[in-house]
DNA sequence: ATAGCCTATGTAAACGGTTACATTTTGTCT
DNA sequence: AGACAAAATGTAACCGTTTACATAGGCTAT
């Protein structure tokens, strides 16, 4: 099917020269003289020559391709996580290519095999991981297997090792300082609804209980509540629940907008009889009537921040020093809550 | 940074055996005796061998790869796609390499080529083109120039050339049909909202035009607005409108929601004084309140037939007879019309 | 024993670039 | 004009696979 594509030699016949000052050209360092250059970059043009990668990828050992793994790319705070990382990269040479896992840690590994195979210079780990939730120790065993090979960096999910680099949010504070304002400005019976147990969701949680027990209020496990990670999902549960609540902090925007659903559902009005606050800050908020309050974690600075360490490692023989990069996150106001912003 | 791999002539070595052999061993085919099979495998497996990506792509002039081109992967609707895209060419033993272009041409050409470089074996252009805009003609040059060395398939972007396959949906249709169903109800002055001159862009206003038309509504270039891409772009571009309008449809649902957030803000009910329709049926229609009326363009059947045609193309020598696929749309009612589902 | 055939294995030629090194061309200085 | 350096260009080795083809070795049938 594939139709025979010119290459260099082709190139350098019609040009007449060698394959080495077509390459040279190429790759427009060296010295070629400019009445070469230009012959040689006419016939270039007019063929519409591009080199083979992997050609060039077995003399130069590298391809410019970094692997991206994502659990999901509907969700909405991946897929603008995904853009970001893909404009920074795209802007230093590099390509991506992507790979949905799923949140299984088979799906993972199993991706993140493929991507190696495919000969990545490194790997990019999006969303979280369950490491260091203690549940399974080697549940982040292929993260290290695969940093033998390529650097591998994580967003949003911390694993310690040789060759990982690691970038996080400070959830823990977010959360923490959120909840206190709202108990200072008089809620006190607020939940934690989360989806998972994943790295930060456990830091989050952390966050909420310390608020709570520095106010004096009793943080009982049925404040925390796990929800399925769907608008209706949420709103059902917090329909169907019977304990009272005033406050709600959701680990992400999709779990906040079920609040918010439940909240137009059961009559209870936004902000005076309830507050929410979402996290991520994603293209949602503005969608939600009303307006979410959001905690923004910062994800394009988060993004650009990975890639340029990414190209740090990969281009830089000095290693770099900072393993672990947190990044603090900012809580936005809008017309879910009144704590001040 | 990246280690020094052991290579198969070092297997071949260690094995006692030459590389040929170990080749086949590694691909599983072929005939080697069981008793070299099992002395490769143990030094396989033993130095933990895995072979060089490049070199093999070199050879084989195939990775079982896909590249996929999308303007812009944080719009809800391409990410969906996307999604399903890479779900599909998974389960088929395939692999997606992923290209942000952006919406212009120059960008998507560039990226064009460098998934060509990367040798995969067909390219998938997600969202519209402007084919047949009439604007400019080689607006689409390089989607053919593409298709000179593999298979093409373009996604609600209709090209006509060898090589490629695209799938549309009925957007005429479906904006007629819904269109129709508004002025039957009694709407005198809908207003149609795009953000592109997109093919499929042009498509859905065609079909406004037409049902006007034949309902003997007139209509004017004032009622077909053109927007940008954004909530608060839309809101404001409806709030500043001088002429009177009763009906949105929007070309996609952000624009919609634009347009309901316009409603929220200019204090008109929904669906009593004004009625909306989106399109794409995407993940935004739940959050927004009240839930959008949307018309479903059946992304996941679109992608799913997409990569089930690519596996077709790729793995089957006699040719596939449906270079055009039409997938019809359905229109999904919830709270911002009342003219029935 | 030997011709004839399979089967298992090895040899070497692609694949399409990059690049160290060799060679040719050009230009400068005396 | 001749010597020499510098600049431009060419040659060929190398990267690590796959695979067509060649060959060696084992078996059966005569």
């Amino acid at each position: 099917m594939k139709k025979d594509k010119v290459n260099i030699y082709d190139i350098a016949e019609m040009a007449g020269v060698s394959i080495a000052t077509v390459s040279r050209v190429m790759n427009g360092s060296d010295k070629v003289s400019e009445k070469t250059r230009k012959k040689v970059m006419e016939v270039i043009e007019r063929e519409d020559f591009t080199p083979n990668a992997f050609a060039q990828g077995l003399g130069l050992h590298t391809m410019h391709t970094v692997g991206i793994l994502v659990p999901d790319i509907s969700d909405p705070y991946m897929s603008a996580a995904v853009a970001w990382i893909e404009k920074g990269l795209s802007e230093n040479g590099y390509d991506c290519i992507l790979s949905c896992s799923g949140f299984e840690q088979e799906g993972k590994q199993r991706h993140a095999e493929m991507l190696l195979s495919k000969s990545v210079d490194a790997l990019i780990f999006l969303g979280s991981t369950y490491a260091g939730s203690g549940r399974n120790p080697d549940e982040t065993e292929y993260i290290r297997k695969a940093a033998a090979q390529v650097p591998v960096f994580t967003i949003n999910g911390y694993v310690e090792g040789a060759n990982i680099y690691s970038s996080v949010n400070a959830d823990e504070e977010a959360v923490y300082e959120v909840t206190k304002k709202l108990i200072r400005k008089g809620r006190r019976k607020p939940v934690f609804l989360t989806d998972s147990g994943s790295y930060s969701a456990l830091k989050k949680r952390k966050g909420f209980e310390r608020a709570l027990k520095e106010c004096g209020i009793e943080a009982d496990e049925s404040s925390m509540i796990h929800v399925r990670n769907t608008i209706y999902g949420v709103r059902d549960a917090l329909l169907s629940r019977k304990k009272s609540f005033d406050a709600v902090i959701a680990a992400n925007d999709i779990i906040a907008v079920g609040a918010v659903k439940y909240a137009n559902t059961a009559k209870r009005k936004l902000p005076e009889e309830l507050e929410i606050v979402g996290y991520n800050n994603s293209g949602l908020v503005r969608v939600c009537e009303p307006e979410l309050s959001s905690i923004d974690n910062k994800t394009e600075k988060m993004c650009r921040d990975t890639v340029k360490r990414m190209i740090e490692v990969l281009e830089n023989e000095d290693p770099v020093e900072n393993k672990k990069v947190v990044i603090s996150c900012e809580f936005v106001e809008r017309g879910t809550t009144d704590i001040g912003g």
